[in-house]
Parts: structure tokens; sequence; C-alpha cells
DNA sequence: AATAGTATTGCAAATGTTTTCATAAAATTA
DNA sequence: TAATTTTATGAAAACATTTGCAATACTATT
């Protein structure tokens, strides 16, 4: 109904409740500040003409934006998918909404899209990992928007960052299947350019297991993309001949469930015959039949946390987004075994 | 480098090039028009200056805001994580920049957010589904903002559609159980309000058990939200009991891979004991071991001709998004049998 | 009743850009 | 060389708001 050939603006409400623009614009954003029964006229005149305000006129005025802006490398991942909805849940419950980029494990592509969040004035950022360009680091300072990196943490990183430390999650998981008396261990791992989540975790593991004088054959170093479907078939590959290694260590919950089903379709028994372990604790991996022994990390969490602080540090432009380092832990579960 | 305390606008630009905004702005905009040697001064003032266009100062002028809203139930599900990205991806391609939504199938919500989208005057809106609030349909046809619903493909819905008939793929889940001789047939779906979906899939299939005679006792009508954990306990739940029925028709992939975990943590074979179909054939069911037999419905597909269609019917305001039915068929693999 | 204070509103300037129109300079044509 | 067209630029208005300041009306205080 009341079609909107006219344009509506806050003009035109204003007319309609028989107040001047001022008005109007208070009404919207210092409601206190404006007498009940003009605000209910005024109101009333919005319904009538459906009007909806324009947040790009006051961005302009230096007003927030109310948008965050969120890079990630691809949204068409599990875990992702994960922090991502987490993320946004907690930006949207402070009223913000993000702009949400995805530049496909490309740090070059990576800095195009910030440029572009940054034209649109978002309020903050948000990147995933810590490894990026220097000139995105340098976009980020120069601008000094607030950003925030999700899912790594390290001490001394250039920007704010709140996740976990991807190294010790790697050593963990090789500890425990050294723990277990394992020796010959495979790693089935993505690849690690551009994304120092994955580097980091392989080099913890094979740090590790170095450390106890393991040392793992090249034939056993499997690299898949974040891919059930690459996972299995690398998985596959590796495990058909033989020696076959006694354990696998995979990068991520995705990869392990690949490796599998490798295993099954080999008519290898789970963990009898090959101990699997995964790092993520996906949804759903401790569903899984037999239940995926893998490392948590606390993505909903993560995300969470790293929405709730970047809108404080937005609305609080002072003090900048905190760290906060969180835990990872070993989850026993069914796929691993002693050897 | 080169701090920026006072604002650095297009005026600041002018300045530092010596000429006029408005040639700055051209030289933006329309490139052709102006000199190249004074369209290098420009570029080396944006430079230095480290100057970033103001997309909500250029929105303000009738000109395209350069984004799309996108509003879903939840980021985090397999399923839309894959259209999202598909959907992103397209109109990223042509220079659009997603904000995205999610009301976690609240229909009333979904309202909220599309008025905040709108306040933010995105060029186009997509939705996932068809089943939304009058209100919702009547504020997308009041802005006449261009708007596509992804997912769901109807005839004479309201709004323009891209997607698969959902009913026709509950038929030919149930019609392939029917081939093959089953006749105790369970079902688990996920709740079917705010989520059209789901609830023209049940009513397929439902529609052509009966039309063959086959009803579905209620103990086998199961329910589920998206979710693998919760899948998992209803399908154990149905299970236990004797009588079992032969086979489960499941709402989607995810639930049926947390049946088939149900049935093996019961010690059931699949598909010997029982037979398991999905609907959607998300990535990774084909890996799955054994693999799923699913109805596909082209995820990836959907996505980017709906990006496309989009960002087509912004350019060209005269004619809105065409419809286009995608076609589901049934990928038989190794999770059913003949009875 | 006069004064001070407070609550409510409007005016006008400001925000950062685009675009229309006008003008000047250069290139082309006769 | 004069007239005409083309190319390149600038000035100023426009876009939809917000906000500081000033004005008015109302309330409380003495």
């Amino acid at each position: 109904m009341s079609k909107q050939s006219p344009k509506v603006d806050i003009v035109a409400v204003a007319v309609a409740a028989n107040v001047s623009p001022s008005t109007v614009s208070r009404s919207f954003n210092h409601p206190d500040l404006v007498n009940l029964a003009t605000r209910k006229k005024i109101d009333r005149a919005v319904r009538k003409l459906g009007y909806i305000r324009n947040r790009a006129a006051q961005a302009m005025h230096g007003k927030r934006s109310a948008t965050i802006g969120l890079i990630v490398p691809t949204i068409d991942h599990a875990i992702f998918a994960e922090v991502i909805q987490a993320f946004s849940s907690a930006v949207e419950a402070e009223g913000f909404t993000i702009l949400i980029a995805s530049h496909g494990y490309d740090l070059e592509a990576e800095y195009g899209v910030l440029r572009k969040l940054l034209e649109h004035r978002v309020d903050g950022v948000a990147l995933i990992g810590l490894d990026h360009h220097a000139e995105t680091f340098q976009l980020i300072e120069q601008q000094d928007v607030p950003a925030i990196a999700i899912w790594n943490y390290s001490e001394n990183a250039p920007i704010a960052c709140i996740g976990a430390d991807n190294q010790k999650a790697g050593s963990m998981a090789a500890q425990h299947l050294l723990d277990l008396g394992h020796r010959e261990i495979g790693t089935v791992f993505p690849p690690t350019q551009g994304n120092d989540r994955a580097g980091d975790r392989l080099k913890g593991a094979i740090h590790t297991l170095e450390n106890s004088g393991v040392s793992v054959p090249h034939i056993w170093q499997s690299e898949a993309p974040y891919s059930l479907q690459q996972a299995k078939a690398a998985a596959c590959e590796m495990l058909e001949h033989v020696p076959r290694p006694t354990a696998l260590l995979c990068g991520n919950d995705v990869i392990a469930q690949g490796a599998i089903y490798a295993a099954l379709k080999l008519g290898l028994a789970v963990p009898d015959d090959l101990s699997v372990i995964g790092i993520g604790d996906f949804k759903g991996s401790e569903e899984m039949e037999p239940a995926l022994t893998t490392i948590r990390i606390p993505a909903q969490s993560i995300g969470q946390l790293a929405g709730q602080e970047i809108t404080r540090a937005i609305a609080d432009q002072m003090t900048p987004p905190t760290r906060v380092e969180c835990d990872v832990k070993l989850v026993s579960r069914a796929t691993t075994r002693k050897v």
C-alpha cells in the first residue's frame, strides 16, 4: 500500500508529521530529546509513508555505518561457517550488520576486498588468521579502524587476535599419538601457503614428533586441500602402499573424516588397523561412528568472543581490542588406540 | 606511512593534485573524460594520501551502493554455506559486496533484518526459500528493490525464485524407496514451520507414499532440527524399537548421515539392515562410506545462478529477475538396496 | 509577578560526493 | 585565419541526513 513514486525521505516524513526534518532526525537518534506526542506523530507518518532510514546518509556525518567487515578465505567450509555464524550473531546482537567478503585463500585478493570494505566505511574489520600481506596490515593501521584477527593467537601479532595457538594444537595431536605408542605416523594437511593455521599446526606436530625421535618420511606426508573428497583421495593413495603408517595425523576434522573413509574403503578398521586424529572438533565430529579423536578448538566461542570484542572496541575507540588466547584440548574419543 | 590526522577526502586529493574535486570524482567514475596526465597526477595524490573512496557518499546520489543483501536462516549449515559461497562469488565477480544477515529460522526476525538491510540501501536482496511473512513481501514490493528467492522454485511465487521443486525432491526420494520394494518406511525431517523446504519435501514424500498405499505410522515419523547430533539421536530412538522400518527417508543429507551413524551405533548394517536416503547431495555425501544415496539439488549452481541473475536485474532495472527451476535428480549410491 | 531554568523545536550549516552546466583551451575544418 | 567542433576542467547545486545554536514555550522558584 501507499506506493511511493515521490521519494520518501526525512523531509517527506517531516511534512507529513508537520514538524521540521531536524525533529524527525532527532526522534530517531535522540528520542529522549523529543516530546512524546510529536514522536508519536512522527511515528505515524513514518509508518504511513513506509519510510526507511538511510544509513548511507548518516554514515556521511562521521556517524557509525553500523556495519562490520568480515573477511574470510571461504564461507563454504565447516569450520568457518561455525565461527562466522557465532561472530555474526554476536555483532548482530549489538545492532551491527556484517559485510562479508571472501578471497579464496589469496592474500593478494584479500587486500583488495579489505579496501572495498573500507570504501563502505565499515566500523571495524575482522580477518581470519594472522598471515596477511604487509600492505593489508598497513592499510588497517593507516585507516585506523578497529581490527581483529580471528582464529589464531600469537603473543606479538601486529593486530589484536582472538584464537588458539595452532602450533600447540598440532603438538598436542602428535603427543597423543606418541603417548599411544605410535611411531609410524603419517600426516595429511592442507597446503600451507596463505594458511598459517595449517602451517602452524603442521610445524607443531612435526616438531613434537622429531623431539621424540620420530621422523615422518616424505611419502607419508600428504597434502590435501580443505575438501573431504581430496582428503579421502590423498589418504587413499598413501594407505594403499605398504608399509603403512599406524596412525594418521590430520590437519583438521574434515580431512580426518576423509582419511577414515579412505581406510574404510580399503578395508582397514579404525582404530584397530589405523588410528586417526583430527584437529578442530567440528560440529558432528563427536557423533561420527567411531567418534573422532581430535584437538578441540572452540570455534563457537572464538567467534562469539571476537564479535563482542570488536563491538566493544568500536564503541570505545580508546581501548583497542584485547587479545585472548583460547585453550585447545585433547578430546580423546574412539578413532585412536594404543599400538 | 603518511598518517592522516586531517581527514583525507576527495577535496584533499584535489588540492594535492592541484585540480578541482569534480575532476577527481570524474577520474574515478568516468576516467575516459579526463586527460591521462591529470589522471596520473590524481592517482599519485590518492596513493600519497592513502585516500579511500566513500561509498556511503556515493550511495546518496542515487548511485549504487554496490552491496547486495543476503538473508539466511543460518550460515552454519553445510547446505547454506555452499549456496552462500556460490552466490557471493558470483556477485563479487560483478563488483558487489554482500551484506549478510541471519535470522535463525524466525520469520519475524527476518522482517527486521530485511529492514536493516534496506536501511543500508542494498541494491538488491536475496532470501532463502519462499516462506516469508506478508509484511516481508510487502516491504520488498513497496521499496521496489530487485529481490530473489533462492532454493525453492514455484511457478507462482510472489517474487522471482531460483531453485528446485522440493516437493518433487521428496517425491523422488519416496519413489526410489518404493521402487526398491520398501513398504516399511520411516521419515526423519526438520521441523517444518518457518522452513518451507522441509515442509515441501515431506509433503511430496508422504503424498507419493500414500499414492502407493503405504502410510507412515506416527512412531516412524521423527523430527530433528538441522544438526547431526539431534538427527542421530532421533534416528536412534526410532530404530531402537521393533518393529523397525526397512528404510529411512531423511529431510536432508546431514540428517541422513546422522541416521546412518545411529544405525551403526545400534549395530545395524547399511544398507543390508536398513536403507537410508537423503536429500540435497551435499559436498561429501559422495565420499561417505557407504556412499549416500540422495536426491541431488544443485546448490552450487543455484547460488551462482541467483548471483548472476540478481546482478543482472540490478544493472537492468527494466526486466525483473527471471525465475529458473533447477532439476533435481536421483543419485543412487550405496545406502539403499532392494528389499 | 518576575526570574531563572528546562524542555522542545526550528534554522542553517555541514558532511563527501556526483553531476549539470558553463567555459576555456585545443584541434579540426573550411 | 576564422569558424566550428571537440576535449578538458571548474563552479555550484544537489543528495539525505545530523547537529550546534538560537528561539520559544513552559515550569519551578522566590
